[in-house]
DNA sequence: GTTAGCACTCACTCCTGTTGAGTGCTAAAC
DNA sequence: GTTTAGCACTCAACAGGAGTGAGTGCTAAC
């Protein structure tokens, strides 16, 4: 599509706004090392690129901008996963294994590491609780309408969930039940667990327990899990550091988002696994039409569980970023791996 | 201390302050209705005004600005609590009913309300959960050395901690423990948790368990409260409606201390109950030298267990500001008892 | 096809004059 | 001895205008 001599020149247009974040002229680009041909020629290329949608001129004689198509194509044909130099893996690294060997703060470490490494706004969807296991199921009532039901996982997750039970059913029975419950489930991952208690226990507890059909519904609504709170963003000032939003108005829109952070949470959906990037337009939310996202997921015994990503400007370094986040996502998995299956380590 | 006269003027220029956010000259007041003398009296006024540290001048040839000083002389003598009209107290009792009744989403929409009713940053500390009383105490062992403690309050409220267990202690020993402890403790509330563990109960344990000492250690932490995530924040970005947050920089500082709210939570003690106003250079966080904080705490049986607050401007409509607190404050404590003290109410 | 040269555009900066809201001082009026 | 009118002075804020420089697009020569 794009002849070599518009290929090199796009690219070296992206890397040198990517830097500068001032659009940049054929001047310029003409004194790199690696361009050959005078700005004249360069000022030509510059106009085809234009026309053909990868460039965007604020002004007449102000240099060019990337647009999103411009981007993507960067990012899809000229980025490799790159670690600038040696020293910042094993900086990595150290920050890495200084920070996050307790698994309770895991997710807000990673999240805290991700924004120095990167100096971005980052994004950590913690665990999806629905592949662990059940360990322990239980209901305490708190007095004659009111119970808390409490999920223990197998990796020492606790869910809890307030509900209210149907009138006349005694203390007895709900203990009868929990304790079936208990045998039959253990080792249930949390996703099937609505299903089996529909599926095998309801017949079973149909001899045991009167009003079975009301305590299911309401089992069933304590089994339901919620994903919204597991949506941690941290650095979400750094956005105010990018010379590109020094307007007020725009960082105040995007803090907003920040704020209501529910309307972000599909964006990372864990079934995406992979590293996603969406650029600029691509993604419909208006206040963050100059930024992008990348994300890419983390591991829990091979199946992706939750996602960590950075959101910065569209002009960020797509390359460090791709490499923090690859980085960071293996680290994660490895830890979780081991930390939860039943290896100890303190 | 202050003359009649003085008192007025200073009333009339905080006050003009407040609604206008610049600096306020001699002429402007000279033309409010309850002021009756001319613009050189008023300046000759303001300038002992200056002199005795109420006001405060940004540069020469422009007008006067409230001084911390001269705020604290207006929330401490010249303002009552403020219904600007009695439709907005019908208007927050609507809201306050309308989103308020639910206990599990109480905290949030609290502070969400109180964003909405005064356009300012909401604080707020949630319900402290160590006056409450033990309903259930369980610890669920993961594995040989890692164990979940589980504790339920009376008022549902689940906490959970995880533990690392002594090498050699048996899930049988474990039970034991937790037999006993549930009985003896049962009924105590949270903050007594710890110090009954070692006075009443380690006596009996002895008999019955070995280890107890470790035990007994890692059952101490376990019931260890932790404050740091109750605090909840809304309307962080309000501030940037301020006119005098119009600087990139103070609004970046001020958010990022947001960031970091733990570094807040001293200033929302519940134990210091009732209205409290902080202004200005008053409290010491150099980011805030330019915002004051107003908070009460709400009640549950008639103790203060929580804390809420309003954080904005120096320039901030107290009277407002106190009138709304007191009446969410107020609304929050009745919602608690009712819900709490075992009556139920969907 | 490439490049040098040139006219043209336009944001940005610096300078200057003007405006107006504000002060402080003084002398007259009350 | 207060209070007020009057006046000179200060200074931020705004507007207009000249100059600068980075950039473009076009054309003609290489």
């Amino acid at each position: 599509m794009l002849s070599d001599r518009q290929h090199l020149i796009l690219q070296a247009i992206i890397e040198n706004y990517i830097h500068s974040a001032e659009p940049v002229g054929s001047r310029t680009i003409s004194k790199r090392p690696e361009i050959s041909f005078s700005s004249a020629t360069i000022r030509n290329e510059m106009s085809d690129l234009e026309d053909l949608g990868y460039l965007e001129q604020p002004h007449t004689s102000a240099g060019r901008v990337p647009s999103t198509k411009g981007y993507r194509y960067y990012v899809d044909n000229m980025i490799q996963p790159d670690l600038e130099n040696s020293d910042d893996l094993t900086n990595w690294k150290q920050l890495f294994a200084d920070r996050i060997f307790y698994f309770e703060n895991a997710i807000e470490q990673t999240a805290s590491v991700l924004t120095q490494l990167t100096n971005y706004t980052a994004v950590v969807l913690g665990p999806e609780i629905f592949e662990h296991r059940l360990k322990h199921l239980q209901i305490i009532s708190l007095n004659e309408t009111q119970a808390v039901a409490i999920i223990v996982t197998q990796t020492g997750r606790v869910e809890n969930k307030r509900i209210d039970l149907p009138s006349g059913v005694s203390p007895g029975e709900m203990e009868k039940l929990v304790n079936i419950l208990n045998t039959k489930l253990h080792d249930t991952p949390l996703w099937k667990l609505r299903q089996r208690l529909y599926q095998e226990v309801s017949v079973e507890l149909k001899r045991h327990v009167e009003q079975y059909e009301e305590m299911l519904t309401i089992l069933g609504k304590a089994v339901d899990g919620d994903a919204t709170d597991r949506l941690l963003l941290k650095g979400t000032t750094k956005i105010m550091e990018q010379p590109e939003f020094q307007d007020m108005e725009k960082v105040k829109e995007i803090l907003e988002l920040f704020e209501h952070s529910e309307q972000l949470t599909p964006r990372f959906d864990p079934s995406r696994s992979g590293l996603q990037i969406s650029i600029g337009q691509e993604h419909s939310l208006e206040a963050m039409k100059n930024c992008s996202i990348v994300t890419t997921s983390y591991t829990f015994n091979g199946k992706p569980v939750g996602t960590i990503g950075i959101l910065g400007p569209t002009r960020m370094e797509y390359g460090k970023v791709i490499a923090v986040l690859d980085f960071i996502a293996l680290g994660l998995s490895q830890m979780l791996s081991t930390h939860l299956n039943g290896d100890e380590k303190k």
